[in-house]
DNA sequence: ACAGGGGTTGAAAGCGTTTGCAGCCAGCCC
DNA sequence: GGGCTGGCTGCAAACGCTTTCAACCCCTGT
């Protein structure tokens, strides 16, 4: 039921030329209004839609939106896509996702493969270096996610907020020591947190003992969960709530009691998070709302505006958190 | 740095017609093997990449692969997302991925709106009727995942041997008497695991109690938990591993002990599954690979072969069964 | 030797859109 | 009133590819 109304049919529909229609759809200020006004009624009277193929053809611009990220499966990565596929769809437009197993050289390689489909991309927690994604931007329309670059527009959640939301919480709940279990030294939004954490000292009189950088998962929970029981805390918030997952499961293989002996916290608070047993106690990062904000950013005319945008996040307060053991 | 080579470079370089240089890459067989092989070396080395716009436009069939899918945030849907988009990339074209919010009409939507960007579709436990999924398939070339329509080609674990696997597994603990928490009453996926529950009562020793359907989640999950309790089984299989991961949840709010009094297992192995406490014995279902057979049939010069393509699983053995309460 | 034919190749016509350029018509200034 | 300017509009040329149709060559059968 593909709809076969040409450009060539609005124009006669309208009496004019297909210049006049094409230049009366573009919004282009140079046709009078009366005539943009016809056209533009005449093409929605045949419910017109432009060829996008014929258009990227001449333009040499692909009108997709890509989605470059580095893991589906985790669950933040794919709410974003949620945000950004739902925005794309919304537009009329089609949503290319591309996963790059969170490698460097693979995002290089994807990026230049959805080059000709698409002049507009989204990069979430790109791997690349600040000169390479630059470079990207220049023959592409861009918006980073949870990185930023000088000169390039990005979104992220308000990390800094999320650790002082943690932080207060964990506070008022009584601890004194808390562990921090980051993530990748590579990642941006791990180094972000980090320095909230030194700003919210500065506010919350408590103590932030640097357990590692871990990588997501069991694997790293594992680690992690050990050294904070050696470390003596009384909580431990963790990079992202993977990491989180891993920790609350090594501390029940453990027998440690959660929150009884330790308390923890999260960070992304993806769905699973309240599920669990006990239900994640963490910061809610809006990532559909990531991945819509980023697209709006990219809709515009123009290249978005530089600058970091900052969203806000919210500590859902579950059962993973308590008073620590008097 | 997108390629600048023409096609028409390429049929200079290797001296033949922009006709001849189309038909040798197409691979018709028309073309003089010698002639064909001297104008792929010559692409080689100019390093020619097609223009798809072009292509497009004048086949008007889009090259991209689309994979329409219920719900992104359900880890197992981001498992085939990523074996389909890995496979395409490989096959150096784009995939576009539409997420449905688990509504049929939307479904109807998504598919309409990347019509004109992909001819191959393919379609992941799409909610819509029989005849609307063959419709489709009269216009685009479709592969379905975990859902069958007669005339077309599906992909799917292997449902019945998957619950056989469970059940024998439960036996072998000393189960025998099992819940079974159902999914969403329109899921094929359900409606197919549970004729393998009935096929494999015959071989194995076992009561199967039916706890009804359930929507995966929390909400479900507290629901199928107290039934279960209620209906006095030593074990309950979940539709899937969100379902599991609710009961999970509730069983552990009302202080049951898991696999102590009662043993769970889920279904498709999401992975969480293993970070849980305890971790829930699962079948794997091969998401990724789903999606990348579904690829695979999708890249055919044909229609892809009519049939369900079965993929084996297998039961990730873990801490949330154990043998009954004596 | 010649007609016929299979096997290859090339010329050219689009596919639907954007856009540079030229043209038209008013209106305005002098 | 004539020449100009400037606002709109239309013509036609791309964009890079596929595909139809005709042409060509050389071989075969008679």
């Amino acid at each position: 039921m593909t709809n076969e109304a040409r450009l060539a049919d609005v124009a006669a529909a309208a009496q004019v030329s297909v210049a006049t229609a094409s230049r009366a759809l573009a919004g282009s200020t140079v046709v009078a209004a009366a005539t943009r006004d016809r056209v533009r009624r005449a093409a929605a009277r045949l419910g017109y839609e432009p060829n996008l193929a014929a258009r990227q053809l001449v333009t040499g611009q692909g009108q997709s939106i890509a989605l470059v990220l580095p893991d589906l499966a985790n669950p933040f990565y794919a709410g974003v896509a949620k945000g950004v596929q739902r925005r794309v769809r919304a537009e009329g437009l089609t949503a290319v996702v591309a996963d790059t197993d969170e490698d460097a050289e693979v995002e290089a390689a994807v990026i230049a493969q959805v080059g000709p489909v698409a002049a507009r991309l989204v990069l979430a927690s790109p791997r690349m270096p600040d000169d390479a994604v630059r470079a990207v931007a220049q023959r592409a329309r861009v918006v980073l996610v949870n990185r930023e670059v000088e000169g390039l527009a990005a979104v992220t959640g308000d990390n800094a907020d999320g650790v002082r939301q943690a932080l207060v919480h964990l506070h008022a709940l009584g601890h004194r020591r808390v562990g921090y279990a980051g993530g990748p030294a590579t990642s941006w939004s791990d180094a972000a947190r980090r320095r909230g954490l030194v700003a919210a000292r500065e506010r919350v009189e408590i103590e932030v003992v640097d357990l590692g950088a871990f990588r997501p998962g069991s694997a790293g929970g594992l680690a992690a969960a050990d050294l904070a029981l050696a470390a003596e805390v009384t909580a431990v918030l963790a990079f992202n709530d993977q990491l989180a997952l891993g920790i609350l499961g090594r501390l029940a293989d453990r027998g440690v009691a959660v929150p009884g002996r330790l308390s923890v916290v999260g960070f992304d608070d993806i769905p699973v998070a309240r599920l669990l047993a006990p239900p994640l106690t963490s910061v809610t990062v809006p990532a559909d709302e990531l991945g819509r904000t980023a697209v709006e950013l990219l809709l515009g005319p123009d290249r978005p505006e530089p600058g970091l945008r900052t969203l806000p996040v919210e500590l859902a307060v579950r059962r993973s958190t308590a008073e620590p053991a008097g």
